[in-house]
RNA sequence: GGUUGCGUAGCUCAGCUGGAUAGAGCAACUCACUUCUAAUGAGUAGGUCCCAGGUUCGAAUCCUGGCGCGAUCACCA
């Protein structure tokens, strides 16, 4: 039981001995450091129930607590806010109790329930992954490990968009540019190369436009009529009819993409359980829409599009099928939905990481699967995030100022290489000892300060910040877990005894920062916030530091005293890895 | 223009379901290294929580209306 469920039922006691009443809920706060206790009941609530004077209930209820002398030891109340003070003993005790549990604050996964998936990453196969993928991915993993930590099981997969007009645009480019050209014989990236032929059907492309322009088309007419562009829509039609040269260039090509994304998922500590394309799920799709229009929750135009109503709801008048019958996006989306559920019957919610852009078309999706009538259509989430800023402005495809994932990651490592090297921390270790604490710094600086922000904000990444070791930092946090591992090595006594002690000032604010750790779990994966986790345990090595500093550890000369600071530091320590486990990044023993 | 998200210190961000005098870090200034890792800690300074109303004992937080920024309003995905 925590802190405040026990003492939800001692207050709930006192009042109903008191002024014989029952209460549901009683509303606790820290207190305020000004004042003296350790958590704060706020008593006006009650004020209106029992029409009496804030200090007047709130020193009642102080004194019946105090009397029980059970975890309350003073108290003091300052006009509608009773503090309270929790005794040592309870502390103590508390952190007795969980000192040796390596899962602290993770709820055993409940085979029975059931599951959530969530869904991120969901790229295009004709480009490499960017700046804004990683925000993308890396919180769909994060809010995944979260889940899981919070007791339910998570799937993870992603959708890979992998047919339409634009894989047509690099297959065409690559077989009029290509010359053979493949992975293998450049040294290229497979995404990397697919995506250099994207660009270079860009490139004609416009040039087309502009000399049909100059012969007096108009825009509009140049877009369309363009040769490279008709072309591609005619592969796109003969890969529709599964024409075999096309499809097998298409497998070929998409595999060399698929390829080179595994290695950044790999480089960014990422998995997936799952994957699904929407060359597979789209015709699905088609079948529910006929399903729905069965239904008569679709309807069909003369022209043979189908649409689905949305304006009593506040939305619009949304196309599911076209007047030729192929899919759209909405289509699609419908048919991958369900087909995850036909494959993990025990999904009860999705999740979907997909930037904000997306907002409109995920409360259509979601309306729409609940107006199909599915069960697990009441607990979809769309985690939608705002675009990630650089310090050189915004990311514009068009001007070519995409931040590429593989090279911002490489650039992190190399700055954290670079900041390294100029402290001289590291001088004594290996070569390889080295360039593996760059990457754990270098990653660890990327995720964290990726993750440390709200969600559907809109975010200013600065390299050069996040890779700082002071401040609200990956690295900042991992130097502290490090230095604890030096602690723990250093401490050649035996410190699994129990002891009882009189806690320090800076011990308390410990303990209370590790007791609060399951909440924050279970907060983060209701509101699918890895920024909780990340900013809790920034406020956690704030207060181990300024203990570090404070009290002395391993130069103690009580015994008892020196073996609990050790064995606080050490539960510190396991706090900072497990929550750095739920963001994806990893800790060093030794930096 | 309609819809939607955001607006907190010079900068980057916290602030959970409304609660006491609004919090960190960076940058600036002051102090503390014979250390268990100073890649640290203690402190000073810095605020019209975008504006105006409203609800409430009590609002950065909830409601309404403005202003500013972003996103979105395709038989693209």
């Amino acid at each position: 039981m925590t802190l405040h469920q026990i003492l939800t039922e001692q207050i709930q006691d006192a009042i109903q001995e008191l002024f014989n009443l029952t209460i549901e809920t009683i509303e606790f706060q820290a207190t305020r450091k000004d004042f003296e206790g350790d958590v704060t009941m706020v008593v006006f609530p009650l004020v209106k129930i029992l029409k009496g004077n804030p200090v007047e209930i709130g020193t009642k209820i102080g004194t019946f607590l105090a009397d029980k002398n059970d975890i309350v030891s003073r108290f003091n109340v300052v006009g509608g806010f009773l503090n309270l003070v929790i005794s040592d003993d309870f502390y103590v005790k508390f952190f007795n109790s969980i000192k040796n549990k390596e899962d602290f604050g993770f709820v055993k996964i409940d085979e029975d329930a059931k599951a959530i998936m969530v869904e991120y990453s969901s790229p295009n196969t004709n480009k490499p992954l960017h700046l804004g993928h990683i925000r993308n991915i890396l919180l769909g993993y994060s809010v995944a490990e979260i889940i899981k930590a919070s007791g339910k099981k998570a799937y993870k997969t992603q959708i890979i968009n992998d047919r339409g007009i634009h894989i047509c645009k690099s297959m065409l480019a690559w077989q009029k540019y290509g010359e053979g050209q493949t992975p293998a014989s450049t040294g290229l990236k497979g995404d990397k190369l697919v995506g250099n032929f994207y660009v270079e059907f860009d490139k004609n492309y416009k040039k087309e436009i502009a000399v049909l322009m100059a012969e007096g088309k108009t825009e509009d007419e140049a877009k369309k009529l363009a040769p490279s562009i008709v072309e591609a829509q005619q592969m796109l039609l003969k890969w529709e009819a599964g024409d075999e040269d096309v499809v097998t260039l298409w497998k070929t090509m998409n595999q060399w993409v698929y390829d080179g994304f595994e290695q950044t998922y790999k480089n960014l500590g990422v998995n997936f359980d799952s994957y699904y394309y929407e060359s597979n799920t789209y015709l699905l799709g088609k079948e529910v829409v006929q399903f729905g229009l069965e239904k008569g929750i679709f309807e069909k135009d003369p022209d043979g599009s189908v649409w689905i109503d949305l304006t009593e709801d506040g939305l619009d008048r949304k196309i599911v099928l076209r007047s030729d019958g192929t899919a759209v996006y909405m289509t699609q989306d419908i048919g991958t939905a369900i087909q995850r559920v036909k494959d993990n019957p025990d999904i009860g919610g999705m999740v979907y990481t997909v930037g904000n852009e997306q907002d409109y078309h995920f409360k259509v999706l979601f309306l729409i699967l609940k107006k199909l009538g599915f069960e697990w259509a009441e607990s979809l989430f769309h985690l939608s995030y705002g675009m990630v800023e650089l310090p050189s402005g915004k990311m514009k495809s068009r001007e070519g100022t995409v931040v590429d994932a593989d090279d911002l990651m490489q650039e992190m490592i190399t700055t954290a290489q670079t900041i390294s090297e100029d402290l001289g921390k590291l001088d004594g270790y290996s070569e390889e000892e080295k360039s593996c604490l760059y990457e754990t710094i270098g990653m660890g600086a990327l995720k964290y300060y990726m993750l440390k922000v709200d969600p559907k904000k809109q975010m200013l990444f600065n390299p050069e910040e996040s890779v700082d070791f002071a401040g609200n930092t990956g690295p900042f946090i991992q130097y502290t877990y490090a230095r604890i591992q030096s602690i723990l090595r250093k401490a050649d006594f035996d410190c699994s005894k129990e002891v009882s002690v009189e806690l320090h000032e800076k011990e308390k604010e410990l303990i209370k920062q590790i007791q609060m750790y399951p909440d924050v779990i279970q907060s983060a994966a209701t509101n699918y916030s890895p920024a909780l986790i990340a900013n809790y345990t920034y406020e956690l090595v704030k207060e181990f530091n300024s203990f570090y500093q404070n009290v002395s550890i391993l130069g103690e000369t009580d015994e008892a005293k020196k073996i609990f600071r050790v064995q606080l530091s050490r539960t510190v320590g396991n706090t900072i890895k497990s929550a750095f486990q739920l963001l994806g990044i990893q800790v060093p023993e030794r930096m």
